[in-house]
DNA sequence: GAAGAAGATGTAAGCGCTTGCATAAACAGG
DNA sequence: CCTGTTTATGCAAGCGCTTACATCTTCTTC
């Protein structure tokens, strides 16, 4: 097994110094053509990749951007990643995406991991984390920045929506429709300020128009179709049954939508059910659902541009952009059944 | 701005030689536990986080698997990828996944950049690829698994399905109820071998059964809800109409089913869909899709296992894994209608 | 209590690359 | 043809870390 070729093999193959091959590679036009060429034809001959370890520590630069999610399973993030990484691309910059899988303490792993794989940059999902780990990314000087939340009173560079604004919208149609017995089928929001803030901007417009958020049928169940499916019918057990169900997006929608179905519910007739991220999943379920509408591949767009003033160390950014949400309603809600 | 701290600085603020802080954190138990613990507090204190690039230079040694998939936002790959992930991390390696986003060239560059930065081994999605990237992996001596396929007569380390088989046996259930005038909305094949082969299993078993694969109507679309209501509504104004509409997975098959209920047909009463992948997605729609079932978290760990193997050099691992998949029939699929 | 074994720590040589500085080559102008 | 520039290349010092080997401590054991 022949070892892999150094940049000094590709010296020696074409006569040069390692200085000239690094500057061939890097800076081409302080090479003369005619050692260029000799440098480039030693370089095809062995196969050569520069080794990327090296170069970091030489040179304290990697145009690499790390992403920390949750989870890839989820379209949510993957739409707005996929923008994200298309931007950086353009921009010259390569992506690491990496998941936590929600499990606790995997996050600060993951970001060591990217740090110390010479990350220039880091997009990290919402606001909620150890702040040792905030502390940690500043004193190692490494930009990070926050998507698909938006808290302009905390000071971090951010891009994301007002998940609370948003939902309480949402929140307002469905009260404007009647209904007044509401379920609530929320992600988990340990740790998950978006989940949090959905949650919250339910309670606060409920309350706003006079009703008790305590009597929301609240549920809290992991991401997921099929925990969707049981919290649905747990909630359409109650008596009387919720006229209405909003969920923490639009997966779990999905879920409890098939979950009406199985139980011979029919919406919006007898059972009136949102959403929430406005995913493709959202106009292919039956009925399409009522759901905010999130720009991500907008945000991930956006997100990259930032991210890469930051790293840049381009003149400023505002702490915190807000991108806009629609309300957006289809078949999934209707008036509250009369009754 | 504080520089980021190093082993030296560690080393020096603990009042030992680099050497024991390099072995505290590799080796602990080489160390005794009174010169451990002044170290690791100094670490703390220093908030270091060992250089990656420098200790892979050092080191010949990574621990970090490369993924590259061809998108993040199909459901498909996200859920194997999970999987692979998870099992990854349980075995103390790293994934770090980026996407070419069907980008021609874009494979090679990721590949470059993954094996630049010390990647012990790839993960790499079906065979079709330009033989030079493989003469290149097999110059760098990193190992590629190939995943998503299987392919016997090609002698690399691969896990997947026979998305061959298993198409031309859902197409004998297709056939079976009568259907004579199919339909076919397939993902591009060109450089992508499962679209490929499950074509040509649609064409094969239609000729086994004594049929001209000419018949077939048949429709390549890139991935996408969208395209494929634009693929089906071209395929129901043919005369006479097909009966059925097999699709190239359960995206494409989503999204002929969204067209067919614009259209004002019902499916399986005036026309008959399939899917392929059985992702979530399938169970979701209206009617359920009939679909081939694709075990793909399976996959995934068993892909880390594979891969794990051919990195640390184990014994053998058989060439070709083939997986079994499982026509899945549900609603979609209905008998020819009569007339 | 001395000799030897075992264990803990330090020393220093790289790993492959970039880059400031020195040097050599090429060119211009008189 | 010589000097003064400009340009192309080489030299060599690190970048932060690991690890064989050397050195210094502790234990054992008789």
């Amino acid at each position: 097994m022949r070892s892999t070729p150094t940049l000094d093999d590709v010296a020696r193959k074409a006569g040069v110094s390692t200085a000239t091959v690094s500057r061939c590679l890097n800076t081409p036009d302080r090479v003369v053509k005619d050692t260029r060429d000799k440098v480039m034809h030693a370089v095809e001959a062995l196969g050569y990749t520069p080794n990327f370890g090296a170069r970091v520590m030489a040179a304290k630069r990697t145009f690499t951007i790390g992403a920390i999610i949750p989870t890839m399973e989820n379209a949510i993030f993957a739409r707005g990643i996929q923008a994200f990484q298309e931007e950086l691309h353009r921009r010259g910059y390569t992506l690491l995406v990496s998941s936590t899988g929600y499990r606790p303490g995997a996050e600060e792993e993951q970001v060591h991991a990217l740090v110390g794989r010479g990350a220039d940059g880091l997009l990290l999902i919402g606001y909620d984390r150890d702040p040792a780990l905030y502390q940690y990314l500043d004193r190692q000087s490494v930009p990070a920045l926050i998507a698909w939340a938006h808290q302009p009173q905390i000071d971090r560079p951010a891009i994301g929506f007002d998940n609370h604004a948003a939902m309480a919208e949402l929140t307002r149609e469905v009260l404007a429709r009647g209904h007044r017995r509401i379920g609530v089928i929320s992600g988990m929001v340990e740790g998950n300020d978006r989940a949090a803030d959905r949650l919250k901007g339910i309670r606060d417009a409920v309350q706003a128009q006079g009703l008790n958020p305590g009597d929301l049928l609240e549920i809290q169940t992991p991401y997921g179709i099929e925990t969707a499916e049981r919290a649905m019918e747990t909630l359409m057990q109650a008596t009387p049954r919720p006229t209405v169900v909003m969920c923490g997006n639009d997966v779990l929608a999905a879920g409890a939508l098939r979950a009406a179905r199985l139980l011979g519910l029919s919406v919006p007739q007898d059972v009136s059910v949102t959403g929430f991220d406005d995913i493709e999943l959202a106009r292919i379920v039956t009925p399409a659902l009522t759901t905010v509408h999130l720009p991500h591949r907008d945000m991930g767009t956006k997100a990259a541009t930032a991210l890469i003033a930051l790293v840049e160390g381009s003149p400023e950014w505002p702490a915190a952009v807000k991108l806009d949400t629609v309300v957006t309603l289809r078949d999934s809600l209707g008036q509250v059944p009369a009754g």
